[in-house]
DNA sequence: CGTTTAATTGACCAGTATCAACAGGAGTGG
DNA sequence: CCACTCCTGTTGATACTGGTCAATTAAACG
């Protein structure tokens, strides 16, 4: 991993709980840019751990490029992965001082990082940027209650339509989802087995609903479909 | 319900981010109880709703005594239970304008609801305010994060086993718990179903693990055993 | 190309769900 | 005070979704 500094982009402010809602995916602006000017940039090679559970959490980060998890691990291997993080998407804000999750690269890719202590400091002196901070945890939270429902109550092909749509949403194409990931990461962020993801892909391609022109990308043929195999509405 | 004015207590700060790990539950002090000059008391009956999946969020809680509980629903009924609420704890502040998620009464209860639009302008002004809203904030992230890998990954025993260590930490007593919800409302926060939490409950009884008095109390009796029937250690 | 790793498919199995019957308590009325 | 009812929880029989183990195919990499 190599660390070199980072240009300050300009600061931009944002309204006050402005109602709308809010993605922490999308790289659009929320304000939090102003912190670039404290930030440097960390490169990650594709399939290196970025701090591992359990280290202490000094540090916050946003995705610049490429893509990467976050996840828990049982003591006997079994994994739980908590989030695929997106460019400028922000990461490793804890309540405590250890991180609770391991943080990974899923493709190369480069964050920047944040000092927890100056980031606090800042914090104390901005009232607006403690409330851009609340909000993109608020975000965050509501995202996590939404896949308690699908980890809980979702059968394979709901949990499977649901992702794909996650994914389109933010992919930029308008039908055609590229899936950086292995199967084995879908299947440990969806609570299945390889097989059953596989399985699911196959039965989702006989159903009509998509193309799959390899095991990276994903033609979405009825969107509709899709929508209501989620079993959301 | 009734609504009646509450008096205040006075202010109490707290170190900003201090480091300890964070407990949104005990009702020990943490620096938001200078926001009970702005809140009003309101009480629910056993079973009742205090809001519901899309209403606006313009308020946010405070539990002040019984129990709560807030879940997702998909269309055909199946329940996704998000959180117990326990006197102490803070709920209903969302990213968006509407609730994400229902909330309703386990036990009667009574809450303190604070205005969402004070509270925006009393944050504003106080970046201490702010600092703690998200300190909370993060610790409920964290919470659900564990739960992500509860449902994603444990079976029925660690479930269940799981559950009432937390439980068991929330109890006043050494090793008995007391469980005001019904097994539906167990299941629901769990991903199983009634039937399978009522035979785990059996099992652990037949493993000498816990004493089961009656449906709604729960001695534990190897306190150690449950904690390797989580799967965490 | 040849080798290795990832993904798919098949056969079978296990854990949990479903359907159904029964038991135990709490509340109600005689 | 007891019988009746309702409701919740427990237990049993069976079904089914998704997991496990294994073989095959496809893709990635040197």
């Amino acid at each position: 991993m190599q660390t070199h500094s980072f240009t300050a982009s300009p600061v931009i402010g944002l309204p006050f709980f402005d109602g709308r809602i809010p993605s922490v995916n999308d790289g659009r602006s929320n304000g939090l840019e102003s912190l670039d000017t404290i930030g440097s940039v960390q490169s990650i090679r594709a399939g290196a751990e970025l701090y591992a559970e359990g280290d202490s959490a000094n540090s916050w980060y946003r995705v610049t490029s490429g893509i990467l998890r976050t996840y828990k691990l049982l003591p006997d291997g079994r994994r739980q992965i908590d989030e695929f993080l997106f460019p400028g998407d922000y990461f490793g804000l804890e309540a405590c001082a250890e991180h609770s999750f391991a943080a990974e690269a899923v493709t190369t890719a480069s964050v920047v990082r944040y000092s927890r202590a100056r980031l606090d400091t800042l914090a104390a002196e901005d009232a607006r940027l403690g409330a851009q901070l609340l909000q993109v945890t608020l975000a965050r939270l509501g995202k996590a209650h939404e896949r308690l429902l699908l980890l809980g109550r979702k059968t394979a092909e709901e949990k499977l339509a649901s992702f794909l749509l996650e994914m389109l949403d933010r992919s930029s194409a308008r039908n055609i989802i590229d899936l950086p990931m292995s199967r084995t990461d879908i299947a440990d962020y969806l609570g299945l087995t390889i097989e059953t993801v596989s399985r699911t892909f196959s039965l989702l391609k006989q159903e009509q609903v998509v193309e799959l022109p390899n095991a990276h990308h994903v033609v979405v043929i009825d969107r509709q479909a899709l929508e209501v195999l989620t079993g959301d509405e």
